[in-house]
DNA sequence: CTCACTTTGTGCATACGTTCACAACTACCT
DNA sequence: AGGTAGTTGTGAACGTATGCACAAAGTGAG
């Protein structure tokens, strides 16, 4: 289910808060679900509640992890080191979850070499040249790859990092990339997003406007 | 419904390469769809196909254009200039989609005053303080707001967003926001998407042992 | 005009996700 | 022990989205 990580994350500040065990009503709450959901989720992973007491808190939370993968290292790739990609390698969300940067790769032969931190604690990744993506994608064995770069780029990048063997991609490029059917893509468009929102605001207006 | 955006995205590509009709068949397979789902999707706008020729590019690109909204200006403010905010300013995809990027507001006194450019025509915007937020917010007459704050200050962020009439927010602090019903707030977390190819791919994975 | 071919629009069946409601179970008080 | 309050897990009802298949409608050739 595509609810768990939100779960994961809830579950994950309230353990640190020092609670120790909580209700499907109030971990409902906390995540934007309703508590028959949120139960009938988490009984997909097995029965780790207890009647008439609620879930404990730290037990789920592993359980999740386990469940999500989260206990172990998931080295990702990120290609396109403009401002999306930027801010990706420098979000501190990542390494908490599993997650590792472990190259950074980009075309412009200006980028190259430069030193970009990534994560929270000062690591630090030099930008690497487009040109090595298949030396470097082998290297470090990931399976994960972040395609940010321009539109036109897109699927010439998904095609070679699939060829190294990358079965998981994220792409925030505004493109449909064709591959494979064993290889997972999921598309991040910001401007879809946002068309989403009005879309909804423009049936708000009209609603409005039927009214008066 | 969610996947209008795609569509409209497709048809602009389409229209751009001069091509006048097309067929159910060659837009979804463009769109990463099946040909009866899109079908379906089209017929919810009202019967605008030709049975026996296809679509009519560049009007249904009109109705969809409409539908969506983009018809319009749609002023945005962007709180929370970090990477992401910045990466999102500077995004080209906005501007023709019917997007304007009015308001950059930041809370760090460091980041007050400087000049950004939005968009790829060169326009400038210059960062201002969180505390004028109201004022930024009910002069621009803004209805949508994208908050890229730390997670700690986004709920504040959200409720005055809110406050000076915002009724559209697209929220990337990995927070759960909470707001009357009648505020749209959509929700990005990078983290979140990088877990659920996690997941896939663990369950790949998993699926491989048992094979072995 | 007729026939063969193409493509849309849609009724129907199916699958999926969500909500409801309640039995099963625990804890606690008397 | 017995009763009451609280909470999970889940079967059943419901609504919505998806896929199938075909009638309806258009095109063009002979």
């Amino acid at each position: 289910m595509a609810r768990l990580p939100i779960y994961h994350r809830v579950l994950s500040q309230i353990t640190e808060r020092g609670i120790v065990t909580v209700s499907s009503e109030e971990l409902a709450a906390a995540s934007g679900v309703s508590s028959a959901k949120l139960r009938k989720d988490l009984s997909f992973l097995g029965s780790y509640g207890t009647r008439g007491v609620g879930y404990d808190a730290a037990y789920l939370l592993y359980q999740i992890q386990r469940e999500l993968g989260l206990t172990q290292d998931w080295p990702v790739v990120i290609v396109g080191v403009g401002n999306l990609g930027h801010a990706l390698a420098n979000y501190g969300g990542f390494a908490n979850r599993g997650f590792r940067v472990v190259g950074l790769i980009d075309a412009d032969p200006e980028l190259v070499g430069e030193t970009i931190t990534v994560g929270r604690d000062g690591e630090t990744l030099k930008i690497q040249s487009l040109n090595d993506l298949e030396k470097i994608v082998t290297e470090v064995d990931a399976l994960i790859g972040v395609i940010a770069t321009p539109a036109a780029a897109a699927q010439d990048v998904c095609d070679r990092l699939v060829d190294c063997g990358v079965t998981s991609i994220l792409n925030f490029a505004p493109v449909v990339l064709t591959t494979t059917v064993d290889v997972h893509v999921r598309k991040v468009d910001l401007a879809t997003e946002l068309q989403i929102l009005a879309f909804h605001e423009q049936r708000r207006g009209d609603a409005h406007e039927v009214i008066v």
